[in-house]
DNA sequence: CCAGAACTAGGACAATTGTCCCAATTCAGA
DNA sequence: TCTGAATTGGGACAATTGTCCTAGTTCTGG
């Protein structure tokens, strides 16, 4: 069936994409990958931007479909946050080889100046917005926006670095700071709480 | 004069590599830039990754002038280590544009699978072992190198999400906090050692 | 069972890639 | 000034790129 192709196609171009890259994944690599010949392509994806399209809309879906479980998986919103930064160490071997795919993928599309940068940092959007929602159930009001950049960073660059040096004791080690970090803005907030109602 | 040459595609291969990537940038575009024929390439190097050891080696170099500049400024370790975090401040639309240098290229040489990556980490290093030694010389003893990759992920992660977002406030407000750890770090560091004396 | 749509394989196409050669020019040293 | 090395420009080269076409095959609805 068509559909069927149509997403193994996409499902080798998201492989493909995050561990070579966009630029260094040819139509000849995909098609090997998937195992059809490259002419066929044609009939699926007019251009290579259309299997970005189709790839970078697929993590989206998936994305969106992962935080959905978090979400109704009752626990707690600093539970859900603590959830999302150990993606780091659940995914931690394929961040060490390859880095975060959401930050990789939109540093090479910036420096590509390709029209679907935006949709990638899309993806980014949605992790920030998914955490700033979890802060303001914790109650942070104005700054969770603000403490959502800075853990999406935090991570942004712990996936980085443990990709450059390979390094899973530095991953585990930032891991558990950010952990830190939460639970000391929570309490600072409580006391700052306190001291309003007194 | 043969250096000249040489080096003038090495500045511009830099350039170009930074804005569009290893893979994205051909000889072509090289020899457009350095407004040389692309023949005349091969008798300073012989392969691209010639020409992208002697970028390495010519961002290495900068580096290491640039810290040792900063060593020597007179200041107190503590104010050095400011100094590296404000180069995203310094470079801050350059980041905005293109990422930091350092943490894209080691991106796109670990998905490349290619030869010069460890070199590009030496990149990193270079400012590890340099921040390691400013938290040394600060009292941090073993948790020095701790400290240092710490606030060397974090700079990644900074730049990573402004390029993403083209967020100025966010970079400002994130190089204030990473300014902020440090004082706190001093300060814990200094009522540590008054208990031990106690 | 059959017509038309969906799908596939194989290859053509121009453009671009990294690499390389060669003839012309410039330069340095005797 | 003369010689040989260093440097340069203008391509040639095969390989690969993204794109596209065409001729077969498979599937589906009536």
């Amino acid at each position: 069936m068509a559909v069927e192709t149509r997403d193994r196609i996409i499902e080798a171009a998201d492989l493909l994409f995050y561990q070579h890259g966009f630029e260094a994944t040819s139509f000849a690599d995909i098609a090997a990958s998937v195992g059809i010949s490259r002419g066929n392509f044609y009939h699926h994806f007019k251009t290579k931007d259309d299997i970005l399209d189709g790839v970078i809309n697929r993590r989206l879906a998936n994305t969106e479909q992962m935080l959905d479980r978090w979400e109704i998986a009752g626990s707690d919103p600093a539970e859900r946050v603590r959830s999302f930064i150990h993606i780091l160490i659940v995914n931690g071997e394929k961040i060490r080889k390859f880095g975060c795919p959401v930050g990789t993928l939109s540093s090479e599309l910036a420096k590509l100046n390709h029209a679907a940068k935006s949709d990638a940092t899309a993806l980014f959007t949605l992790f920030r917005s998914w955490l700033c929602r979890q802060f303001e159930r914790l109650g942070f009001g104005d700054r969770s926006d603000e403490l959502a950049m800075h853990i999406l960073g935090r991570s942004q660059g712990v996936a980085t670095l443990a990709n450059a040096f390979d390094d899973d004791r530095f991953l585990h080690h930032e891991v558990d700071l950010m952990c830190t970090w939460l639970d000391d803005q929570i309490a600072e907030l409580s006391t700052e709480n306190h001291s309003v109602r007194e």
